[in-house]
DNA sequence: CGGCACTTTGACAGTCATCAATTACGGTGG
DNA sequence: CCACCGTAATTGATGACTGTCAAAGTGCCG
């Protein structure tokens, strides 16, 4: 937090961000062209195991991952804590502090994670450059709102716990696949128990189910990586994805249905 | 979407919108006062069943309940559903659509509900209008991703089925008591499959769950209410809350941990 | 009144949590 | 460099919880 503040760009380099479809059509591409000019964007590291915030603090900033990746959870009073989500590169974490300027939820590093910061008084001073602004800030939280919207879908259905591994495996390829890494070769830097906190299992389903799926040759599970040898198998266990897109088509039965 | 705008008040009575201190600290006696002079509110109605739009669709306005309620829901190919969330008086539905300008849910209503919508034009002039404006969308996105944050904590965890039956049941209470209701006689608009889809859970578990409930006294079940009886019994079985405020002390004593 | 969807209840099986013990790994100090 | 220790990961045995299948009861609307 202390120290002089230093202009960065978002990302060291354009590559990352030019090749991310992830994020969510590119918003940040333009964020990064139109607001940055005299913006103050502070490097921050993060060992593993620090915490970039807790619940309750008031919010000083709002953070982007530029290397490394974090979990965010909720405490409760006992000290056990519930995974919220996982998030890695160019993704950001903090923006349910502008509810009321505090940060609800605690973000913890999984690793060595490098970040980058913009203070409170910076985006404050976002929000009132250019009208187009509004409309990026807009996209990027209801980017984030879908996200979870995604989760619980994930999560939340009666869906057995194969199913939400498998559904996890794949998303998490995905989002790699997406910032230009190995789609099938996915890292996965947090522990057993953070994913099985994350999915509403235990750490030893978590366990079981991995060398089940390596016994079927779906898989190929290290502690900190996991090979996908058959995605589409892992798909299938999914099972039904939702559906996103609808054409007129679909609208229109059902809206006839009624 | 035809027919001449009309222009309205967020909601017909202040009493409402004042006494609700669900909505985040009000916020939306600020916009009412400040954002609305202007700006085209549409009342719309919409009968059991009817969907206010669906998935993939794109956004064509902001909708917020002014009585009744809705269930935003995820539909997978073969036609089951997910259900994400509820949303009754005050609330807003739709916001994930400033993503990429299209629904990422499908929302439909649970009774006989009229929302207020403001059109896409009119939103983008919102956005144009102050610098105060800014803060206020953003507070209202944070407020969303918090409540799924919250539903992330609900019915993620490895929580029994018992404890996510009392939370919600406790969580809807809270909400009506916010908005000025009883916070003991709950109505239940959404039928029991619904909440099954929600909590990740089947029809059969719901009803089960509420027998027993009945048979401890703990509540009183009829089909759309529900009334609580001994709510702290509930609030036992709901198990540790999440802690979200938190004192320097206790953020002081994890950081020394580390 | 009849059909239909929703709710409720029961019986049963399967999954997954729990408890317990062993193994593997990472970090630390000698 | 190696031994050591603590944490994380894995595997097994067991049983409770909850999903599945089936059927009866209830309310709603035509």
């Amino acid at each position: 937090m202390g120290g002089p503040n230093k202009v960065l760009r978002f990302f060291g380099t354009r590559r990352n961000c030019a090749e991310c479809a992830m994020n969510h059509r590119c918003m940040w591409r333009d964020i990064e062209s139109r607001m940055l000019e005299g913006v103050a964007v502070v490097p921050e590291l993060f060992r593993k195991g620090e915490a970039l915030f807790h619940a309750g603090e008031p919010m000083r900033a709002l953070y982007m991952v530029r290397s490394g990746a974090v979990k965010s959870c909720l405490v409760s009073q006992d000290g056990s804590e519930q995974v919220i989500g996982f998030h890695g590169l160019g993704e950001l974490v903090g923006l349910e502090g502008f509810a009321d300027g505090r940060y609800a939820s605690s973000v913890v590093a999984l690793d060595t994670t490098s970040v980058c910061a913009v203070g409170l008084d910076d985006l404050r001073l976002w929000g009132q450059r250019t009208r187009e602004i509004h409309a990026l800030s807009m996209q990027m939280m209801a980017c984030a709102i879908r996200e979870r919207n995604g989760l619980l879908g994930l999560i939340g259905g009666a869906k057995s716990a194969e199913q939400r591994l498998a559904s996890f495996l794949l998303q998490v390829a995905e989002k790699q696949r997406a910032c230009g890494y190995s789609a099938t070769v996915v890292a996965l830097p947090m522990s057993r128990r953070d994913i099985a906190s994350h999915l509403g299992l235990t750490v030893e389903t978590i366990c079981r189910l991995f060398t089940r799926m390596r016994a079927c040759g779906m898989i190929e599970a290290r502690r900190n990586e996991v090979t996908l040898l058959d995605p589409e198998a892992l798909a299938t266990l999914a099972g039904e994805e939702f559906v996103v897109e609808e054409d007129a088509r679909a609208a229109d039965r059902r809206a006839a249905e009624q």
